[in-house]
DNA sequence: GTCTATAATGGGATAGAC
DNA sequence: GTCTATCCCATTATAGAC
């Protein structure tokens, strides 16, 4: 695998679990197996990693919503399977999604940071608010109020619900926070 | 008002306004207007001033909750005074609940800063717990399921609120995303 | 593209005078 | 209880050889 590569998955693994100050490039270089400076000519300042990261991030999650968007039949399959995003994200119950992990430390972040954050809270939002008007229609989806509403309360369960999971390093909670979340989607259908 | 409290006020301040990491003793120093050498006779090391903070905290949390508890007369009207709480913690959108803001930075913590960290989100499930017992009694809770679940999951839903206003310094989203939770409670009396 | 070497800065922390 | 002075260490970042 190239350098370049090994860089961005060994940063995202250490930016979801101890946070974006809570690595540095020497971490990166211990664990990939090159000297620090080396770092600097795939990305001369650490905010240029930290944009690549987000970037990378966000086009990922990106595609996922819309492999579940084609592959889900109905609105309460979909926020299934978006549930089953964020509760894998969180692995062992030890690390964050990169962008719940960057919104907490977003003081030491720079603007164009900052503005995919953002983009990419509101393309989930938009993802999501689509999803409850679908469930609106084919019925799926239990106590609907407001789609946009909906959908930013099911944004801020899911970042929320890992916040509380990490604290104690135990995804039982996520599962005990998200579970009233799920008792609102029918079923699915036996074959 | 003595050096000691006024450590403690900057010292919150900066950890919801930036994290725990994102302050040093530097900044308390010129903010309240002495040496930085001068806090470790107060604070010996960091970790002191945060194990106090937090202890602070979680203490002024829990007499809010009981004043609550002791106020409100339903227990809807219970929830909608805990949603104003995490709601005024946002400032003008700019800083968080210090739970909040120690719980994603938690990998510098130490083990007694943490084990209160836990504390407080058992502390405040419990008190949710049993504000939704009484929910169901009272009938003024609407789309109740398990007690312990609606007190975790409303806990986080207050947590994850925060962060996404936060991260756009937008006290609206904080509103929209909790807007179907308070829809959910019966509106208070006339008098 | 990776290395050694070296800034330059800022962090937490301590000793000892006043 | 606060100060000056200092230490030690980690961090981001750069220069220049290979």
């Amino acid at each position: 695998m190239n350098t370049r590569t090994a860089l961005l998955d060994s940063a995202e693994r250490a930016a979801r679990q101890r946070g974006y100050d809570g690595f540095s490039y020497a971490d990166l270089a211990s664990d990939i197996g090159i000297r620090k400076a080396s770092i600097h000519h795939h990305f001369p300042k650490k905010a240029d990693l930290a944009r690549e990261l987000i970037d990378r991030y966000a086009t990922r999650f990106a595609d996922q919503l819309s492999e579940i968007a084609a592959a889900e039949p109905n609105a309460a399959a979909k926020l299934r399977a978006y549930h089953g995003l964020y509760r894998d994200a969180l692995g062992a119950g030890t690390q964050l999604c990169l962008c719940v992990a960057f919104s907490a430390g977003r003081d030491s972040l720079t603007e164009p940071v900052l503005d995919q954050l953002n983009t990419f809270h509101a393309r989930s939002t938009a993802w999501l608010s689509l999803v409850f008007e679908e469930g609106a229609v084919d019925g799926s989806v239990a106590n609907l109020t407001d789609a946009a509403d909906d959908a930013r309360a099911t944004l801020a369960l899911m970042e929320g619900a890992q916040l509380l999971a990490r604290a104690a390093v135990d995804l039982s909670l996520f599962d005990q926070a998200t579970a009233a979340f799920l008792c609102r989607l029918s079923p699915s259908q036996m074959h």
